[in-house]
DNA sequence: CTGTGTGCAAACTCTTTGCATAAGT
DNA sequence: ACTTATGCAAAGAGTTTGCACACAG
C-alpha cells in the first residue's frame, strides 16, 4: 500500500516530511528506532526534517496506531514499527532492541488487574549482556 | 538488622544521609520510588539531603544490590526495594508501580539468547489503565 | 484561501558532574 | 589526619512547546 494513502487513512495529512519519514520507517520490515536516530537517517538521505518534527511525527504515528512505543530504561524512547503483540530482547551492551516473535513465548498465571483497572498491555523485555563483558 | 550495619556490609559508609535514606526506603516493606519522591519525603521528615545526594545514594544502593531499577517508559527512573526476581503492574493513569509476586506468573517458551549473549534478566510489566478512562 | 504542519530556538524535566566543604573512621 | 561523602550550582541529555512561515487541500 502506498504511504500517502496509509497516512490519509490514519487521518494524517501526507506532507512531504511525514511521507518521507513513513518511508524510512516502513520500507524495510520491522524497525526499532529512536527519534534521534530517525532524524539522522533523514538528514543522511537529504530529507530536510527538523528534530521537533520527527518527535511530533513519531507521536502522531503512535497515536494513529502505526507505531508502538517501547519502554526501556534510560532516557531514550524507542519506537517500534511492529505494532502487533510481541516482546523484545534488549541488548544492554549495544542498546539494540530486537523482536521476539510472540508465538514462542507464553505467559501463564497472569494475575487479575486490581479493582477498577484493566490490563492494557503486557510488556516483556528480555535483557541481554555480552558474554565476554563482565 | 540495623541499617548502619547493613550499609557497612554493602561496603558503604553509613553517613547520616545514607542511613536516613535507607531508613525511608527499607522501613516499611517494599517500595517503588523515584529519586524526586524520595527527596521530597526526606525533606518532609526534616532530613536535609540534596537531590544530587539522593541520586548518588540510589545508584550506590543499586550497585550494592540493595535496590533494583525498574524500567518504565517516560523519563523517570523507579527504584524498587524488592531485589528479588519479580514482576510489576504499572498503572498508566496514576504512574504507580506495584509488585506481582513471581509465584503467580510463569513464562514459557522463552527463546535462547542470541549467539554470544546471555540473558541477564527478564522484565515483565503489566500495564493497567483505569477502566472509566478511555 | 484556510487550516494544518513545520522549523527554529528557547524552555523544560530529569539526571549527572565538578569542586569546595563537611563528616566518618 | 586522611579519605570519602555531601551540597550546590551549573552542565547535559532527551524531549516538548510557542510562534511565525510554508504547504496541502
Amino acid at each position: 500500500m502506498d504511504v500517502a494513502k496509509r497516512l490519509r487513512e490514519a487521518g494524517l495529512r501526507p506532507t512531504r516530511q511525514r511521507v518521507a519519514l513513513a518511508h524510512l520507517l516502513f520500507a524495510n520490515g520491522d524497525r526499532h528506532i529512536t527519534a534521534e536516530a530517525l532524524h539522522e537517517e533523514a538528514q543522511a538521505r537529504k530529507v530536510p526534517v527538523s528534530l521537533a518534527t520527527v518527535y511530533n511525527t513519531l507521536h502522531q504515528f503512535t497515536e494513529a496506531g502505526l507505531l508502538r512505543e517501547v519502554a526501556v530504561e534510560g532516557a531514550k524512547t524507542y519506537f517500534d514499527t511492529n505494532t502487533s503483540n510481541h516482546y523484545h530482547f534488549f541488548c544492554e551492551t549495544s542498546g539494540r532492541l530486537m523482536d521476539i516473535s510472540t508465538g514462542d513465548i507464553r505467559i501463564e498465571g497472569l494475575p487479575e488487574a486490581p479493582e477498577g483497572m484493566a490490563i492494557s498491555r503486557v510488556d516483556v523485555l528480555v535483557r541481554l549482556t555480552d558474554k565476554r563483558r563482565r
